[in-house]
RNA sequence: UGGGGCGUAGCCAAGCGGUAAGGCUCGGGACUCUGACUCCCGCAUCGGUGGUUCGAAUCCAUCCGCCCCAGCCA
C-alpha cells in the first residue's frame, strides 16, 4: 500500500525542513514517527497529526514510523493499539515494518538509565509524590534540592537495581534526573525519569515494576529510530530542554522536536478524557458512536478518508492556537461526497398526494441518474403511481413570497418524473391539518421525453406510496448547528453529556430496492443534503446521518 | 507578579524589508428537473504606540491581549 500524498501548504515546519537539508543538519535525511499512547481511540485531532508526520515524511522522501508511547500501563490497552492501527490505515497511512512500541525499548532505557546514574546524571529519590511536590517550588519560587540528591552514584545505582528487583513498594522511590531545582523552567526541576507501578502491562506483563516517564522514554526512543524531526503539541514546548538533555547527556542521536497547535473544532469535545466520559456512562454506543469526533465516529457518520485528509491540508500548521470552523470539515466531506455518494429519494416526513388523472393500478418505471455530478454512476428505476408522497414542508395552503413549491392551484415538478398541479386539499376534519393533496399531471411534460421542455419554479422529491420502503432514519445533530439543544459536542464542553443529540424519524419513506446498499454507501436526499447509510449498526436497516446542514434559501428565510 | 509560546479579515492561513496568496464563512449575480452543486463578483493595511529606513506585516523599543507549565499522565 502506497500512502497517500498529502500536500501540506506551506508552512514553518516545511521550512525548518529545508534549511535544515541547506545545512545537511541530519544528513538530509527525514525521518518522523506518530506516537500515540494507546489509552483511547484517535479523534480528528490526531488526524492533523498523522496527516502531517506521514505527509512530512513523504514529501521529504523520508519515512514515518509508527509507535506506541506505552510507558503507563494503568491506562493502555491493546483495545486502543488496535483500533489506533486501524484509524490510521482506514486514513490511507503506511508504516510498512516501522510498528514499535516505546516498551520494546525497556531494556535499553534501562541501561541508559543506569548510565545516567554512573555518571552523577539521576538519582534515586526517597521522596514521596506529596514531599516532590513540596520541594519542587511553585511557578514564582525555586525549588529546594533533595535530601537524596547528593547521594553516591553507587547508592542511587544499588537502590535502581532493588528498584526494579520489586523489593520496595509503588510510589516510595523514584529516579531523578540531576538538573537544577532553582531553574525557571519546572519541567528541569530534576525531573522523574523512572517511577515504580506495579500494573500489568499490556505486552510486556509483570517483566517490569518500574516504568519510564514519558520525558525520558520519549527523546530515547526516537533517538533509538534515528528520527529527525520529532514533532509534537505545543504544550510540550517547555519539555524540549527535557529532551535535549537527555539524548546530550547520553551522547546518542539527537533529533529535534518540534512543536505545532493542536487541532481545536467548533461545537467539538476533543479531549480524550471527556470522550472516554462518554463512552463509560454509556451515553453513546462506544468510541465509534457516529456523534463522536473520533477517526471511527466520523468513518461511520460517512466521512471518507479522502476527506479528512484534505481537511488536514487546509487548515495548515502553525503555532498559534487556533479554533477551526466545523464547516471547513464539512465542506470537504460534501464536496468529496458530491461527486461519490450516489443518491436516493426520500420522504422524512410524508404527505399523500393522489394523482387524480393518472389511472389507478398502473406502476410506470422512470429512470433516476445516480448521481447528477458524475454520469459514470449511472441510472436506476423508480416506480410512479396514482398515490405518491412527498415532504410536508414542500407544500404549503398559503404560500408566501417566493415560496416555489406546492401550493393549491401551483405546479411543480417531481424529479425525474412530471409535472403536476395541485387541484384540492384535503384536511382533517378536527385539526385542520392537511392530511391529503389532490392533483393532476401533465402527460407531455414526463422526464427525458421530446415534450418535457416546460419549465415550472419548483421541482420536488418524491416516492410512490404503494412501493416506498418505511425506514428508520437517524438524524445525528452533531454538525447541525441550528440552535438545538443537546448536542454532544456542545461549544462548551457543557452539554457534553446530553445523549438527546439522536433523533429518530420513523415515518420516513425511501424508495425501494435500496435498503441493502452494502456498508459504506452514501446517499445524498435531494434538498435534505447528504445522508450516509450507517448499516453497521443496524444491518438490514438503513440508518441515516444528515452531515450537512439544510442548505435552503427557504428554510432559512422561515427561521429568521 | 517565574519561565515558555502566540497575536495577519467572522474562522484557518501564506508572507521573512519593496508596497497584504489561498481556503472556509458571509453578501451579490448567473445557471439549475429542488432554492443544492457549479460558475462569476465582492469582502483586511497586518494587537497598540513609538522608532530605524526612500520604503515595514516583515527590523528595534515599549505596551496590551491570549495560551501552556507546579502528574511518580502523555
Amino acid at each position: 500500500m502506497d500512502s497517500p500524498t498529502v500536500t501540506l501548504p506551506s508552512n514553518f515546519i516545511q521550512n525548518i525542513i529545508n534549511e535544515d537539508a541547506k545545512t545537511g543538519r541530519h544528513g538530509g535525511r527525514v525521518q518522523t514517527r506518530f506516537p500515540p499512547e494507546p489509552n483511547g481511540y484517535l479523534h480528528i485531532g490526531h488526524a492533523k497529526s498523522i496527516c502531517l508526520n506521514f505527509g512530512i515524511a513523504a514529501e521529504n522522501g523520508g519515512l514515518c514510523n509508527l509507535r506506541f508511547d506505552d510507558t503507563n500501563p494503568s491506562k493502555e490497552d491493546v483495545e486502543y493499539v488496535d483500533s489506533i492501527q486501524e484509524d490510521v490505515k482506514w486514513l490511507g497511512f503506511d508504516w510498512g515494518d516501522r510498528m514499535f512500541y516505546a516498551s520494546d525499548y525497556f531494556p535499553q532505557l534501562y541501561e541508559y538509565a543506569e548510565k545516567l546514574i554512573q555518571m552523577g546524571k539521576a538519582y534515586v529519590c526517597d521522596l514521596n509524590a506529596q514531599q516532590i511536590r513540596e520541594y519542587r517550588g511553585t511557578l514564582t519560587e525555586p525549588g529546594r534540592n533533595s535530601p537524596f540528591r547528593e547521594r553516591t552514584a553507587a547508592e542511587s545505582l544499588d537502590l535502581f537495581r532493588r528498584m526494579r528487583a520489586g523489593e520496595f513498594p509503588d510510589g516510595t522511590r523514584t529516579l531523578r534526573a540531576k538538573i537544577d531545582m532553582a531553574s525557571p523552567n519546572i519541567t528541569m526541576r530534576d525531573p522523574v525519569l523512572y517511577r515504580i507501578l506495579r500494573a500489568t502491562h499490556h505486552r510486556t506483563g509483570d517483566a517490569w515494576c518500574i516504568y519510564p516517564m514519558y520525558d525520558y522514554a520519549h527523546p530515547v526512543s526516537d533517538a533509538i529510530e534515528r528520527i529527525t524531526h520529532s514533532i509534537c503539541t505545543l504544550e510540550f514546548e517547555d519539555h524540549r530542554p527535557l529532551y535535549d538533555w537527555c539524548v546530550e547527556m547520553l551522547d546518542i542521536y539527537r533529533p529535534q522536536q518540534i512543536e505545532f497547535a493542536r487541532l481545536n473544532l467548533t461545537h467539538t469535545v476533543m479531549s480524550k478524557r471527556k470522550l472516554r466520559e462518554l463512552v463509560e456512562q454509556k451515553l453513546v454506543s462506544g468510541w465509534d458512536d457516529p456523534r463522536m469526533p473520533t477517526i471511527s465516529g466520523l468513518r461511520r457518520r460517512g466521512y471518507t478518508p479522502e476527506a479528512i485528509r484534505d481537511f488536514c491540508e487546509r487548515i495548515g500548521v502553525a503555532k498559534s492556537n487556533s479554533l477551526v470552523d466545523l464547516e471547513m470539515l464539512e465542506h470537504c466531506i460534501r464536496e468529496d461526497l458530491n461527486v461519490k455518494a450516489a443518491r436516493a429519494m426520500v420522504v422524512l416526513r410524508p404527505l399523500k398526494v393522489v394523482v387524480e388523472n393518472y389511472p389507478a393500478g398502473v406502476v410506470e418505471e422512470l429512470t433516476a441518474e445516480n448521481n447528477p455530478e458524475n454520469p459514470e454512476m449511472g441510472s436506476r428505476t423508480m416506480p410512479f403511481s396514482r398515490v405518491l408522497y412527498i415532504e410536508q414542508d414542500d407544500f404549503m395552503e398559503q404560500p408566501p413570497g417566493k415560496f416555489f413549491r406546492l401550493a393549491p392551484g401551483r405546479e411543480v415538478r417531481l424529479k425525474y418524473a412530471y409535472i403536476i398541479k395541485c387541484e384540492q386539499v384535503i384536511k382533517d376534519d378536527l385539526t385542520g391539518e392537511v392530511t391529503e393533496v389532490r392533483c393532476t399531471y401533465d402527460p407531455e411534460s414526463k422526464s427525458g421525453g421530446a415534450t418535457s421542455g416546460r419549465k415550472v419554479k419548483g421541482t420536488l422529491h418524491w416516492v410512490a406510496a404503494e412501493h416506498a420502503l418505511p425506514v428508520e432514519i437517524r438524524l445525528y445533530d452533531h454538525l447541525y448547528k441550528d440552535g438545538t439543544a443537546g448536542d454532544i459536542n456542545g461549544e462548551a464542553g457543557q452539554s457534553a453529556l446530553n445523549p438527546n443529540s439522536l433523533v429518530v424519524l420513523k415515518q420516513a419513506m425511501m424508495e425501494p430496492g435500496l435498503a441493502g446498499t452494502p456498508v459504506g454507501s452514501h446517499y445524498q436526499f435531494l434538498r435534505q443534503g447528504y445522508f450516509c447509510a450507517d448499516l453497521e449498526s443496524r444491518p438490514g436497516f438503513p440508518v441515516f446521518n444528515r452531515i450537512v446542514s439544510l442548505r435552503d434559501s427557504w428554510a432559512k428565510a422561515k427561521q429568521s
